[in-house]
Order: C-alpha cells, then structure tokens, then sequence
DNA sequence: TGAATATAGTAAGCCCGCTTATTATAAGGG
DNA sequence: CCCTTATAATAAGCGGGCTTACTATATTCA
C-alpha cells in the first residue's frame, strides 16, 4: 500500500530532522544553522545564493538565517571584489571549533539511523531513495513530461 | 556510507512535503491544514489534544492551524459536553466536498512516489522504513538504552 | 553604447514549528 | 472535601519556510 508507505517515509524523516536539531541545539544552533555551517565548511567562500541552492531554500530565507549567524558570531560577510551585489560568506574563529563536533554529530546520527543493516542492505536502501527521489523530479511538473 | 543516505532521505521527503503542499495550494490549503482535514476525516469528532498527538505537532500549533481553518469555514470547533475545557473539531459541508479530492490527490502523490516499484520491493522498502523508524525511537533517549 | 534582461541580496508579511507560561477544568490522594 | 497534580487550550515570542516586490549591479544583445 503506497499510503502508508509515504506516510512512513515522511514520519522517518521528521523524527531524522527532531533529533538532529535536538542534538545540535546543545551547542548553541539551531538545525538550519548548523546545516549552514556545515555547507561552508564543505564548500566554503561562497556567495550567499550558492548556499541558498545548495540548501535548497529561498535567498531571502538563507538570509535572514545569516543574520543571527553573525550576530551570534558565527559567520561573516565579506565583500565580493568580483561582483558588487555578491557577499561572499565565512566561517569565524569561533565557529571553526564547532563544526568539527557538528559534523561528528550527524555522522553518529546517521550511523544510529542505520543500525543493524548490512552494508549490502544500505546500498539496496540507497538505491530506493534515488529512484524515488527520480520519482519525485518527474513527479514535479507532469505536464513536462509529455514534452 | 550512511552520511549520504541520511542526506538522501532527509531530502527525498523534503521533496515529497514539497510536492504535497504544492498539490493541497491549489485547493485554497496549506499543507498542515490538508493534513488536519485528513485527519479529520479519518478519525471524526475528536478534541484538539487528540489531533495534535495524531499529527505530531504541538498543541499549541495545532491551536492556530484551526483557528484559520476556522476562519475560512473549512473547521468547527463545538463544546465538549463532558469535558468544559475541550473543543471538538468538526468538518463542514464546505470542507466534507472537497476531502475526498484531497486524500486522492494524496494517493496519486505516493503512488508517483513508488513508481516502477514492484509489489515486493515496496514490501521490503517498507520494512527498512520500519526498521529506521525503530532506530531512530532507540537514538532519542540514549540514556534509556542503559535503564 | 544603450536598453533590455538576469542576478544578488533584502524587506514585508504570511503560515507553521517550537519553548515557556497562563488559565480553566478534571482527576486523584489524603 | 480539599489539595495536589494532570490535562486542554491558548498567548507571547522567536526561528525558519514561503511569495511577492524592490534595489543595486551584471550581463546580453541589438
């Protein structure tokens, strides 16, 4: 019954996003904001609207989203030598220590949401999730598909 | 590597949230309030705390939810006879006609969600939900694990 | 070059999620 | 019975998602 199964799929991956922010929160974050972090640590010195893409969220949300992070310290904006309108973003001193812990956190996360499969298993269950997830790409905009 | 497949389903069902809310708009609803009308129709003549726990929201957000939806004519809340402090939901006719064309819309979603799966697949694809699910409930309360 | 178009960032305003706190009522224990 | 505890609903206030709209700057192309 495919009913329950999407009903379980978005359980899952509510009770995935509670507890990560449950467990970032202890350091001071919110879960958008860690997940910030952790971009700019992977891909750092970008402008604001590659991390927007990169999130998946709007650039006015990312931007709001910046401002308490460099209120708090967190990030700063520096200005784009290249391009005027751009505000290139930056991991501090202080946030440096942190998104160490961070990442070793959703690591863990992830770990304890896979407990007891085998390897063989998740590469099976990952396989799911990206025909699903081409599943959903098609399902976006059905009109397209007849192009 | 479970890194990418935490990230896989964290985005999948973004997506699939995504696809709901954009299917429930053009109904005049946002997601949640399809939600609680589905709900609604599912379980009938409940108070607000029963629908909040159902939802996995807090009281207090489903307090507002229904405050719109009520609003708009879509909800009733009347007086529990046996409990002064309750408030029990009810649909309209407004809402009782178009409910039915919600939980098709949410079936169609699902079923373009699992397409090209086989019966058996989706089986299994179930059960590993299942067995995230368990996980994820073991992750919450680390300490408990050891009581 | 100059005009049209596209892009980067932000503001306003909405809905939804939360935490914390308050009020009213119900339920339980002495 | 009364006092304590629990429960139902709501308020205040914040962060984060969105749409729509605006400004400033880049880019494209006639």
């Amino acid at each position: 019954m495919s009913i329950e199964t999407g009903y379980r799929l978005a359980d899952n991956s509510r009770q995935l996003r509670r507890l990560f922010d449950d467990r970032v929160r202890s350091l001071g974050l919110t879960g958008p904001q860690a997940r910030l972090l952790l971009s700019l640590e992977r891909a750092p010195d970008q402008n604001q609207a590659f991390y927007a893409e990169r999130l998946e969220i709007e650039p006015i949300t990312l931007t709001r989203i910046v401002d308490r992070l460099e209120d708090a310290g967190w990030v700063e904006r520096q200005a784009d030598p290249a391009d005027r309108r751009a505000r290139i973003l930056h991991l501090t001193d202080k946030s440096r220590g942190i998104v160490t812990r961070l990442r070793t956190s959703v690591e863990a996360l992830f770990e304890d949401m896979l407990q007891g499969f085998a390897p063989a298993e998740r590469e099976l269950f990952a396989r799911m999730l990206d025909r699903i997830a081409a599943n959903l790409v098609a399902a976006r905009q059905p009109e397209a598909a007849h192009g």
